[in-house]
DNA sequence: TTGACAACTTACTAACTAGTAAGTAAAATG
DNA sequence: CATTTTACTTACTAGTTAGTAAGTTGTCAA
């Protein structure tokens, strides 16, 4: 059983760490905005680290049950990307939020180790996903790439990684031309 | 004058925030790793937003030397943006270093106002640069991109941004694969 | 009704954080 | 030569960090 503070610690954590880094909060930010002391989230979580990893973790089995639910599995390649792009579209729409792997890759070299590992997987799954979607699409005649579809999974999703960031600097705008940019690139023309 | 501890302090700032993140050093580290006490840092750079601001403002003044230097001023389209992917290539050889616009932006709720500041001017002027040269090269028939110069810009700098990133968790080569893809979706292909 | 366990709080610590005030030695300046 | 300035060190502080040990309270099963 995952009790109420349980989630709202996980929440808040995923929420921090896509608002701030994970060196950008604290025990201490987390106790106060839940109204609990910081005893009670090294109950749940003893330290740090095993927090890290634990919202990595359930972020990477959310990810799992979409893509092997029906709803997102009987899509059209076109739409699941479009489905694609809406998560990182929404954690932008979300207080400026940007990717959990970009994060934790940013602060790669100063983070825990098993959350490194726990970044490492949760990476490798988004663009296995996202190179056979398109490779999928490829083979349907409705996307169009030069060389290897894992090459172009890697581009789309280091730059939609890379936008989320950049439209902090340079506003939410950013971020929509290059999603457009990646469709239009994509896409082959429908006779219409 | 610049000092050599004040240059080295400078040197070593940046290759921290490159490597760990704005929230990821401190003045002890600098301290430790240069021989001297932290007060001497707080001597040259009173607070740790002086010391960031600094060291973007140095990055940015570099930029624009070289870009206004006839070296790369003269080179065709071509070899600008090969050049500028040399800059980005030569960070992840230098111990898997990422973009300084990349990891402030990451960390952007939770640093400095200031540096939220140069953080933007910089992005900006990256963003700038590569649109201007993506324009020239596809007016000299050297370049193909659907699509608005900028827009093209702005997805191949959040690119190269997040591939540093990524490649931090999938290893170098998914940094040159995206290189490589970018290259061969640009470029017009030359009869030979 | 008792005992065990889950889910906390209270109260603390050692290490680290940015930052400061006062002192010092050497170099530049007049 | 005297004095000011530069570039520091010494010694400190208040606040924050993750983390712990021991105690409390409510729930639930036997």
């Amino acid at each position: 059983m995952v009790t109420n503070t349980k989630r709202a610690i996980l929440d808040l954590a995923e929420s921090l760490l896509q608002d701030k880094g994970f060196n950008g909060f604290s025990y201490a930010h987390i106790a106060k905005e839940l109204g609990v002391k910081n005893a009670a989230i090294h109950y749940h979580f003893p330290t740090k680290e095993d927090l890290g990893c634990a919202v990595v973790q359930r972020y990477r089995d959310r990810f799992q049950l979409w893509i092997n639910n029906a709803r997102v599995k009987n899509l059209s390649p076109g739409k699941k990307l479009d489905w694609f792009f809406d998560i990182y579209a929404n954690m932008r729409a979300d207080h400026g939020k940007v990717c959990i792997a970009g994060a934790l890759e940013t602060e790669f070299n100063s983070i825990p180790d098993a959350l490194r590992q726990q970044t490492e997987s949760l990476t490798g799954e988004l663009l296995s996903w996202l190179t056979s979607t398109l490779e999928e699409g490829r083979v349907a005649g409705i996307f169009q790439f030069n060389g290897q579809p894992a090459d172009k999974a890697a581009l789309i999703l280091s730059s939609v990684q890379g936008a989320l960031q950049m439209a902090r600097a340079l506003g939410a705008e950013k971020f929509q031309t290059v999603i457009q940019q990646h469709k239009q690139d994509l896409l082959v023309p429908q006779p219409s």
